[in-house]
DNA sequence: TTCTACATGTAATGAGTTACATGATTAC
DNA sequence: GTAATCATGTAACTCATTACATGTAGAA
């Protein structure tokens, strides 16, 4: 039922087509869900047919034809009660790396290490794409009124991949002192 | 397939019954992995078929009985064909609580607050046992030569807490000075 | 000529969740 | 008498992923 609140969630800034949004996930919404564009085309035709959102389609003549997503009343209804309602509980998290070094003791150190290294990489380029993004969108720490949440949220994915960074490196050096 | 291999995992290290993975999976691969008891029985059963698991069961009087697996020779080399080829990606996040502060615009900040706070009472308590458990199991940071995987994911986790919690700290003093 | 952006989807499969079922024992 | 621990599972359902499909335009 998430992957729903999010789209409505986007949906209560800008009507936009399925195309935009999955954009806008890949964007944004990335560092606490993620979604497929099958996935995201899917639940918005459900959540029309329930009436959270409505629909109207576009012909265009250059490019394909697009259906362009506005929310309701109900819809938004919707989504202050899904926010306040739903229960806080504690996150799963599904990382595989981490599944990975939960068995490193399988593995001979360099090869652990080399692994880590890999997703230092990841993160590192996770880590720059955001600040740039951050720079972007709020200069000088300002954001507009409707901005507050992914203000919020991408500080929160800046931590967490510098958190990760310096895990790892505390990581490597436990492994090189092991041999 | 995560699972399967995390369940491969936790065998490696001891034969077990599906009850005592389910037990290992709350008490420690918790931090990176969730699964309910249904699906970890479900994926013995399909191990056991694939050969990558044996099972003995135990006739027992005063409880049920209760079934022993094995990890087999297959199983442990699959275990470490993954963990070494399976491409290092950046890891997808799923948390409901960031959804929502990705949308904390639309609510007064007060309500806001309110939803950090009972958030961060769920990791302080999360932090505060995984503590415990690392002070029990690893007394002064030292642990056995198969218990390195747990000693570098439980710190990942403490440190996951702590920069949750601080994050969390962030967010509501930026909740405060819009009023 | 190959890739990317545009734009939307179906079908099949795999993974995860919830509800239900059984039934004794022990601790509060 | 109420709940938790032990122990295993089925069935129904929802959610997520992958592969496939279509077709144009413009940039490298």
């Amino acid at each position: 039922m998430a992957l729903r609140y999010a789209l409505l969630g986007l949906l209560a800034k800008n009507e936009a087509t399925g195309y935009e949004l999955n954009q806008q996930f890949k964007e944004t919404v990335v560092h606490f869900w993620m979604a497929h564009h099958t996935q995201i085309y899917r639940e918005l035709l459900k959540m029309e047919e329930e009436g959270l959102a409505t629909s109207t389609t576009i012909q265009q003549s250059d490019y394909p034809d697009k259906k362009i997503y506005k929310i309701t009343d109900n819809g938004f209804q919707m989504l202050l009660e899904w926010m306040l309602n739903k229960p806080v509980t504690i996150p799963k998290l599904k990382d595989d790396l981490l599944l990975r070094v939960s068995m490193f003791h399988f593995l001979p150190a360099k090869q652990a290490i080399s692994l880590l290294e890999k997703s230092k990489e990841h993160h590192q380029m996770g880590l720059m794409m955001t600040k740039k993004w951050r720079e972007e969108h709020f200069p000088e720490g300002t954001y507009g009124q409707n901005e507050l949440g992914e203000y919020l949220t991408s500080e929160f994915g800046v931590r967490y991949m510098e958190s990760w960074l310096s895990w790892c490196d505390w990581a490597i050096e436990e492994l090189k002192k092991k041999g």
